[in-house]
DNA sequence: CTTGGGACCTGGCTGC
DNA sequence: TGCAGCCAGGTCCCAA
């Protein structure tokens, strides 16, 4: 095992997170607020926060990207990003040296945020737009076609798989499905973004949706820290093809799995399904 | 403006 | 056996 990768929470993950969260938590009261690690919260005080969610009823939650947003009573809203190992967690049993916050509900639960690498952040907001203003269109939103996707790449002459990395050009797609994405899609992750034909560009729209969907009915990857909010694995790893499968076999072909860096991001992808050039 | 690279952060792995 | 140093990656920040 020459690379330890750890998987982070990219959109399925997130979504499965608000989908599992929704019902146990949408209508509960936050009494108390424990912040333990002071640079979790962004934007205001520890003492803002606090006082800003103490009484406030959680009223829905909402995924925009990588973030989830919390819509409280008052108007304003919570908004958590769990960057790379950040969990979600209620009713954890163990207090774990993870925990960066304690939220503790009305219905006496308490809602966890671990956070192994302490990159994961939380905002207290009047309005939400503040803090997502800079996300690019939802993958899974209707109105993400292959039109509105070639506006998007014919403006950057940047590896495709820099693009769906980048966040202000498509919302939620990380390191992991970025990969599932463009080898569904049999496009090499270093061809540049204005140079993919139309027809890649459709196909690659219908692969992102694809991937994600598929990754949200696993519930999310459980190839690292990941956890669903009461403790379950998921299971869509168990359906990538080529992320975290260096030196395995392609499934379409059985050449073995390459791994490149791609601006610094570990890129699994198979040299002969992807090519940079056409065939012959 | 676009693009690329480093910083942040910690645990696990490598290699001396 | 011990430990320094590298690496993972989401996002921000800065430099070219």
């Amino acid at each position: 095992m020459p690379y330890t990768s750890l998987a982070m929470p990219e959109l399925p993950e997130v979504e499965t997170i608000k989908n599992e969260l929704s019902p146990l938590v949408v209508g509960q009261r936050f009494t108390q607020v424990t912040i333990c690690d002071p640079k979790l919260v962004c934007g205001t005080s520890v003492e803002e926060l606090g006082q800003g969610l103490v009484g406030q009823t959680i009223q829905s939650i909402e995924r925009r990207g990588k973030y989830l947003i919390f819509n409280l009573s008052g108007g304003r809203s919570v908004i958590m990003h769990l960057r790379m190992t950040g969990t979600l967690l209620l009713n954890a049993r163990v207090t774990s040296r993870y925990a960066r916050a304690v939220f503790r509900l009305s219905n006496r639960t308490d809602l966890v945020f671990n956070d192994q690498r302490r990159l994961g952040l939380v905002w207290l907001v009047k309005d939400a737009s503040t803090v997502i203003a800079r996300l690019g269109p939802e993958p899974l939103a209707e109105s993400f076609t292959p039109d509105v996707l070639a506006g998007l790449l014919e403006k950057h002459r940047i590896p495709i798989k820099a693009t769906l990395l980048d966040q202000s050009i498509i919302a939620g797609i990380g390191n992991m499905y970025a990969d599932e994405a463009l080898f569904a899609a049999r496009i090499h992750p270093l061809k540049k973004a204005d140079a993919l034909s139309p027809e890649e560009v459709a196909t690659l729209c219908h692969h992102i949706g694809s991937v994600l969907r598929s990754a949200i009915s696993g519930r999310g990857a459980s190839v690292g820290t990941y956890v669903r909010p009461e403790g379950q694995l998921g299971s869509a790893q168990f359906h990538f093809k080529v992320a975290h499968r260096y030196g395995e076999p392609c499934p379409a072909c059985g050449t073995a799995i390459k791994r490149i860096s791609v601006r610094n991001r570990g890129t699994y992808f198979c040299s002969n399904c992807q090519r940079l050039t056409s065939r012959r």
